[in-house]
DNA sequence: GATCCATTGGAATGCGCTTTCCGCGCTCAT
DNA sequence: ATGAGCGCGGAAAGCGCATTCCAATGGATC
């Protein structure tokens, strides 16, 4: 049972399959008013729904922004998510969506998937690892871009740069991860606070190391020595894992009356690691302070309210399909600081 | 500069475009391995990406698989999304993404969308709603998804079926919203609370009116009276904007010596709800109980631990999926009450 | 050694649509 | 009155691929 053709309209109505197209959908030339009326009253007692795909082939654009992230269940991507869904919406585009377990291997694969479908757009939300082992993978990837970007394509990237070689046709929506955090840990360090941790993710992950980097560049600005630094995975499990660590330094600072403050490198290890820090006793912000980054909106309830940045996420995802669609240039956003009550020390409570 | 096709690579490997296409996109017949080989090799050397829109047109199967959604930004959706993705991936398919603001009209447009593309399946997990308003609506949602079918479509729909007539053909991965409140009602009743009243969504959203029937079936079977229903938004800002009257309420129970337990039809209303209510100076539980239902899992660690139902969301994601194209049968997905801190009494402290 | 069948590569057709390109009839300027 | 020019609808040529049908080749069979 096929659907009804474009054929059949135009037989139905009388006129050929060319002037039915012009009609129905969208054309330069305007046929008259009588046919045209013909046509659409056809197309509607058939119930005609134009081949998407047949279009896109014979226009030669899919109508289709790709959008790439690691894992749409996290409210970072999902909020993303939203804005470039909304976004896609009001250019007239639909979006394709795929979701990686993180890593420019897989990534490199569904900029393959979106070539394939021609889609107008691609934006990726991934974050970007610099680590040896990725560098043919990474690699690769700018070679898939490359050759999409060579047939038409368009590509914005949310965050930052591809490491090594950067096509300068592909849009980058960046993120100042570094300077942000430094302005936290400028912040921060005016806290009466004596000693510093940064509970980050895995080495090489491009997010994570601008963070704490920037992190430790704005404690210095404060005057205060370089945070210990502590690896982990990337998220709230990762943040929860680090907990027993992160205690017995807390409790061994806090026995020389030492007060600690841990920057989580993103909300949701934050959470998790407040998580962990109960469980082994330890309260926040009694008896240390906690930061995190991105302001998750989900977790803007959560108690202690956490202390952390502000990134306009949705906005992002709006600008990135924006961008690459040609609708406006590559910006770099703009996030704030906000101090909330998990790095308030007891006195303010 | 037009992406290289099919023929081009014939022609450099030596073959008829015939060839080519059987031995690049498996098709049942195999090529001699060593000609396979050569076309190979072209494609390989020539960068070639088959054009999945020809290849769909061609072979009219378009390896996509539409998701409607209300907002990708919930961790509702998100959830399920993060399941429907990971089953799409593992069929070959990719996932073409619609939010719409809730609402048949806009669900409506979406299904069309997918027709438009001919995907293989279109998983719904938006809520229905059967007001009065939405019945045309509704209606219209019901005729278009029926022509979709009629067209050698798939359909899944996650959560209940359409109000009035539902199509045999599509396929409903049911939640027993009712059951589970019921159950949820009968084990709060059972707990020292002496008044309840439900937080639920507007009327005629099906999901909320069946969790809040259900809790009150819950209620009776404990041998309670009715819950107190207060209507609000289906979201995190409707159980905030819930809160002042709530503590009113809870303020007069408490005067009169009695305990009160709120159910709020989700847990981003109960959340919302517990942010009101600390505004208002109450806490939960000291002051009240509290319950949610969904158990999403950025916010389990949220405190107090809500009580709530737990729904394995990104399996019905997968299951969605898998029922559409046909690899299982539509199913009722199991959830379970989930008793934590949010409920308990002062005594359990 | 002749016949038959199975296998293989190629030519051709069509998927549903857009878009030149044509030819027509009309209006307007000269 | 006549030619140029414009606006109109239709014919036809693809867009890139899968697939059916054909012809040719090879081997197996008796």
């Amino acid at each position: 049972m096929p659907a009804v053709t474009l054929t059949e309209v135009a037989r139905r109505a009388g006129v050929s399959p060319a002037t039915a197209s012009r009609v129905l959908n969208g054309s330069e030339r305007k046929p008259a008013a009588e046919i045209a009326e013909r046509v659409r009253a056809a197309a509607e007692s058939l119930g005609y729904i134009p081949n998407a795909q047949a279009q896109a082939l014979a226009r030669s654009s899919s109508g289709l922004v790709g959008l790439v992230v690691n894992d749409i269940a996290d409210p970072y991507f999902s909020s993303i998510a939203r804005g470039v869904q909304a976004a896609a919406r009001e250019h007239l585009r639909t979006v394709l969506l795929i979701g990686t377990a993180g890593g420019p291997a897989e990534e490199r694969r569904a900029v393959e998937a979106f070539a394939a479908r021609r889609t107008d757009a691609i934006v990726i939300a991934g974050s970007r690892s610099d680590r040896p082992q990725d560098a043919a993978d990474n690699e690769a990837l700018s070679r898939e871009t490359a050759r999409y970007l060579a047939n038409g394509g368009h590509m914005a990237l949310i965050g930052h740069p591809f490491p090594g070689d950067q096509d300068p046709a592909v849009r980058v929506i960046s993120v100042p991860n570094r300077d942000l955090a430094r302005e936290l840990g400028r912040r921060l360090g005016g806290e009466p606070f004596d000693d510093y941790v940064v509970v980050a993710g895995r080495g090489g992950l491009v997010t994570s190391d601008l963070r704490t980097e920037g992190f430790q560049q704005g404690l210095a600005d404060a005057g205060r020595s370089p945070a210990g630094v502590v690896r982990t995975d990337f998220d709230r499990d990762g943040g929860f894992a680090a907990a027993p660590g992160i205690a017995a330094a807390v409790r061994t600072a806090h026995d020389a009356g030492r007060r600690t403050c841990v920057f989580a490198v993103n909300d949701r290890m934050a959470i998790g690691l407040v998580a962990g820090l109960r469980e082994e006793g330890l309260r926040v912000p009694r008896d240390l302070g906690v930061a995190g980054f991105d302001d998750i909106e989900t977790l803007r309830d959560f108690r202690p309210a956490l202390t952390t940045v502000r990134l306009p996420l949705e906005e992002m995802g709006r600008l990135a399909v924006e961008t690459a669609l040609g609708d406006a240039s590559p910006a770099e956003v703009t996030g704030s600081v906000v101090l909330r009550r998990s790095t308030q020390g007891p006195a303010h409570t």
